[in-house]
DNA sequence: CTAAATTCTTGCCGATCATGCAAGTTTTCC
DNA sequence: GGAAAACTTGCATGATCGGCAAGAATTTAG
């Protein structure tokens, strides 16, 4: 009598949680204590799993440690499709990359921006990072080329826009890990994206004049009348043009 | 002996040369044995180093494998900045990426395609092959902040639009290395490169038609008219200028 | 419900790898 | 020439990777 266990099942449900329970004990451990000083003994004994099971999870304590960034990544694709049927591509875009960062405003929720951290700042974990990145370009490209008709795998354009906007928004995403007084991350996105819809439609025949481009360039984001990033008065000079 | 060995010192040259041995053989010894079939000890055998001076240069043989594009990806910057300052920032983008993957069409260099080919194709890889390209984001980042007159650790913009391109840059790598019957590069690179401007575009107020849409997704490259990317008549203009 | 089939866990083991340390060697600098 | 700095190397230790097979849990079929 098969109950129709189909995907909720016992075995796919204990699978997620030990992952998710492997990769949150790696990034605790390794905020804690430091990258190098957390072995996958340690991360194991958190998890409550033979150090033989997690090499059936994870080839090294750095995939861990992204995992969850990982299943995260993969998510935008969907977001993209929830937009409305009528919203224009580009916008479509912004909105679902803009949701998918959503709640990073208020709170920052002091582990996440520290696993953060630790990830944009170690050098040794820039491969699995950097994979993180290729996952979405790769989600967001099956969702572009279904949104558009196109087929991903004989046009290039899905690739390329998806490529872009995410290769952007991980821009925003290490400016905004970088800012010593933090600063909220979606505005930096959103600034980015529309560096990029600027800075690229100069190859699509015109070039932009010197206002448009300071407009984007620096936004106000930046400007002096920034509340957004910059404290009054405090930090660097920097105010060319 | 005080000779002015500035930077072309025998120290440096020696360990440019160990390097490049290095990667060579890893490179060399992968294509032909299977990566997995590779030690580090086979590595250093071919170079004539010990197992431990490997580790001082590489932190693991993939990196070994990927050096020499590494070290490639690095010059990209030079290749903008030696564009003409005359040319239109998007033109000189253009014409430092089909500069910089220059000669690719001629000889294809059979042992560079395999290595390609193994590099793009084995996942133990990517992470590595991943840094590559953040390396050519960074150093043309560093050369368009030149050029722009802008502030890379400032602005967002020359690391979005430096980004944006290298995005582009290996969809189109991508596409070439899975090419079955083989096609040149170039063509690819500079369709998706116009289809990075047009698509982006969009975000800069204006959307394209059906048939500005059509014309850069399905450009002749992949048309009826032949796998050939060379339309006739129409030959890659100039290599450098 | 029971039993077979499938899948996952685990310990064990050997091969591989990473890295600190302390010579010994080569290159640089003055 | 000679001191200083940088590089190579072997050794040792701790950690990781991956195959294998037995045992346990889940799913499926009867």
């Amino acid at each position: 009598m098969g109950i129709g266990r189909g995907r909720g099942g016992l075995r796919e449900r204990k699978k997620l949680a030990v992952r998710r329970a492997l990769s949150s004990a790696a990034i605790r451990l390794a905020v804690e204590r430091g990258l190098e000083n957390v072995t996958i003994e340690d991360i194991t004994g958190e998890a409550d799993v033979s150090v033989r099971t997690f090499g059936n999870y994870f080839s090294s304590k750095y995939e861990a440690i992204c995992a969850l960034g990982t299943d995260r990544a993969r998510s935008i694709g969907a977001e993209l499709l929830a937009r409305p049927a009528r919203e224009p591509l580009w916008e479509a875009l912004v909105n679902a990359m803009l949701a998918h960062y959503d709640g990073t405003d208020q709170a920052p929720d002091r582990e996440w921006l520290a696993g953060l951290k630790l990830v944009l700042n170690s050098p040794a974990i820039r491969g699995e990072y950097l994979k993180i990145s290729s996952e979405m370009q790769q989600a967001l490209a099956a969702a572009i080329a279904d949104r558009t008709g196109t087929d991903a795998d004989q046009d290039m354009y899905p690739q390329v826009l998806a490529a872009a906007v995410t290769a952007a928004a991980q821009v925003a995403v290490r400016r905004w890990g970088a800012a010593d007084p933090p600063v909220p991350l979606r505005p930096l996105l959103r600034s980015a994206l529309e560096q990029l819809a600027t800075a690229c439609s100069g190859g699509a025949g015109r070039y932009l004049t010197e206002e448009e481009f300071e407009a984007v360039v620096r936004p106000e984001i930046f400007g002096p009348n920034g509340p957004l990033c910059q404290p009054p008065g405090r930090r660097d000079s920097e105010s060319r043009g």
